[in-house]
DNA sequence: TAGTACGTTTAGATTGTTCTAAACGTACTA
DNA sequence: TAGTACGTTTAGAACAATCTAAACGTACTA
């Protein structure tokens, strides 16, 4: 194969674990994306193994995480004990994967932790001495547990817009939205 | 001071480091923006530290980075050597200062990348073999470049978002935005 | 000048995460 | 039955991030 185009694969394949490392998830699992995004055919666990240069063990629960996320597919064949994987190229999708999965696991532990201050406050707050701490502690809480519930609604909204195609979130932005990139070649 | 009251803000540090870490932030950050959130009036470093329970070292650190995201803000008081710091409580402003930061940080690195394997591709891919892969590459990386440039737009117009009050985009979601949170206490 | 009260920097310890290597389980194959 | 080809799990190694403790620089104070 092109030796060119390995180097450009490599590239990629690179970014793609920066990407990855970014965004809080492990650099391997991004550029194992990476390598199935860039295969015009699903791969097997051996071949990403072959691609990326890490463990099968660690290939495994990777490919694992991205399928959990909606990042990757993986496709069953007849006869053919092997796995293959290939990648889900809508990124809007992908997106909407991710932050599922946050918005479940800890973003609404960051609204119970808030409520869950507060019901301290109230609870022992104006009892005894200090109510005015209490009460500004109260404000305190309570202006955060509003923005909290805000950004749950967008984000809730942005999950269940689906059929609408994600994708016009960017028109409704106006500005050039999926064309014209600016930051040429 | 209440000694019920200390609890209720030693609660709410901890899940202010907990939140911190999850984006992506060191525990500690959080917690100090935390203390300092939750004061009535600006805390001096030493103060953030006997809160907090971190050494002078780690806060002086994690207080710079805070006042560059716009999450503090320092005061400094004629005759007075110590530094007080004071929070922002409008989150809009917080999560502008966090997005504008990661933007430039990492953000066109990401369609950098892209571009630059994308280059690869262009230069070396259908002077030799395999043009079929060439073409797929391309149009994979394309792909991927037309998303970052979308993302990177519709961050760029929340970061414009300014006078506007970025709350209003919570209200352009329709939903209950700020008002009626629904995870009740 | 020496002493003190600050904030900052830094070397190295601590901790948590991610990866490797190897054992393992299962199912198919001869 | 033994052997092989696969994916998974796991103990612990390697690594990276964060924090501590202590040295440091500076400016004010006596």
């Amino acid at each position: 194969m092109d030796q060119e185009l390995v180097a450009a694969r490599e590239e990629f394949i690179q970014g793609m674990s920066r990407i990855s490392h970014f965004w809080g998830f492990p650099k391997a699992m991004g550029a194992i994306y990476g390598a199935i995004y860039l295969s015009p055919t699903p791969l097997s666990l051996d071949e990403i193994v072959e691609q990326v240069g890490v463990t099968k063990g660690a290939v495994s629960t990777h490919v694992r995480t991205l399928e959990r996320l909606g990042m990757v597919h993986k496709q069953i064949r007849l006869g053919d004990r092997k796995d293959y994987y290939e990648a889900e190229d809508d990124f809007w999708k992908v997106i909407k994967g991710v932050l599922r999965e946050r918005e479940q696991q800890e973003f609404d532990v960051a609204l119970r932790t808030v409520n869950n201050s507060l019901d301290m406050v109230d609870q022992a707050g104006d009892a005894k001495a200090d109510p005015e701490l209490a009460s500004f502690y109260r404000k305190r809480m309570e202006n955060m547990q509003r923005f909290f519930n805000s950004l749950d609604n967008i984000v809730g909204m942005l999950l269940a817009l689906d059929e609408l195609r994600l994708n016009s979130v960017s028109k409704l932005f106006g500005r050039k939205s999926t064309s014209d990139p600016q930051i040429g070649r």
